[in-house]
DNA sequence: GCATGCATGTAAGAAGTTACATGATTGT
DNA sequence: ACAATCATGTAACTTCTTACATGCATGC
């Protein structure tokens, strides 16, 4: 109904906020701190930035000439973004659409399929593995900072989220693979008495 | 790139395999069964029942005359569609996209606005222990039934998935609020030595 | 010489949501 | 009388991804 440009605005105005920013190095930041919990296309970023200029509430300080040849754009937020910003984060936040296509594998194969599920979930849990591993590490790095520093308890709580959806995730899977082979036997059991 | 469904297409054979029905029935399939990890509206569904028929993955038993006035289409899984949901399930499933806007709330609000994060946290707990209480509830059932009956094993895992998920997300939030209270005492003893 | 990283951008298309239209039945 | 449930469907729109084009610098 409303032409907007959805949630990616905010992402944006939140990462400018923290320091003016090029479109490049916001994706990164995305994929560096977000990565696990949301994700930018340039598609998307781009032309979003453009609108946010249009709104009043990002300001472009071009660099035409650079330490690399290309030219660059820096975006920094406007005070007009700043109460945007400021506005959303006081906004109750949507509730979050989940899509797990594992689950629905495990639903429907289970029974008919167990040993590709086994699979599944075997390659799940290693994922889920290492994704608890990165989030370790980054936790490692702030408690070595040791600081109080108000700058990093955001990204603290990330790192901290990944690691209980992770855990939680592997454990899931685990018990999983239990329940699933624990089946098998009782089928067996029951024809072979 | 290919013109394809996405995965709508997999969820409606999957369902469809279980037992042949309507659009409206795999609607409502979908909101009681996987309603946490998966979502399906009626602009994806009708549409691609009719892309499934075309494509010799299901068959219409269409009931022109039913109990109520209105004519009901029946859709059943063909041969081909078994084959496909078969192919389907043995391939490696997508990692999910997860996209939690609280946790870009989170991440650059605690400092600025603590209060509002905390607020909004509460919320997130209290929605997490409704979904929690309802997939306990679900355990419930299925352990009632007792049985080891092999249909009702996917449904468990699903249940099972969502309360690993929600007890994860929880515990987060608590730890999280704990977190943002400890800093803003650290910040105040700063302030008042 | 070639791949990769930095950097900006667009076009096409896929995927998904929302709103609406139709209409009977059943319950309040 | 009105709302809800059953039931099918479409159109308009938004959102998002993917592929591509351009081009410099640096490292292998």
């Amino acid at each position: 109904m409303k032409k907007d440009t959805g949630k990616t605005k905010y992402i944006l105005l939140g990462l400018m906020a923290k320091r003016p920013q090029t479109g490049y190095s916001i994706k990164k930041s995305i994929e560096y701190e977000f990565r696990h919990f949301w994700q930018e296309s340039f598609g998307q970023i781009y032309p979003t930035l453009k609108i946010l200029v249009d709104q009043g509430f990002a300001e472009t300080s071009e660099t035409e000439t650079t330490q690399n040849g290309r030219r660059t754009i820096t975006y920094t937020i406007t005070e007009r973004g700043q109460a945007e910003l400021q506005r959303w984060l006081s906004e109750v936040p949507d509730v979050e659409k989940l899509r797990y296509e594992i689950l629905l594998k495990v639903s429907f194969g289970t029974t008919t399929e167990p040993e590709i599920i086994d699979q599944h979930l075997d390659a799940f849990i290693a994922r889920n593995e290492a994704s608890l591993a990165e989030m370790e590490g980054f936790l490692t790095v702030f408690k070595d900072l040791e600081v109080h520093r108000t700058d990093i308890l955001g990204s603290e709580l990330t790192a901290l989220c990944g690691k209980y959806l992770y855990t939680a995730m592997k454990d899931w899977a685990m018990e999983a693979k239990k329940r699933i082979s624990d089946q098998k036997e009782l089928q067996n059991e029951t024809k072979n008495p």
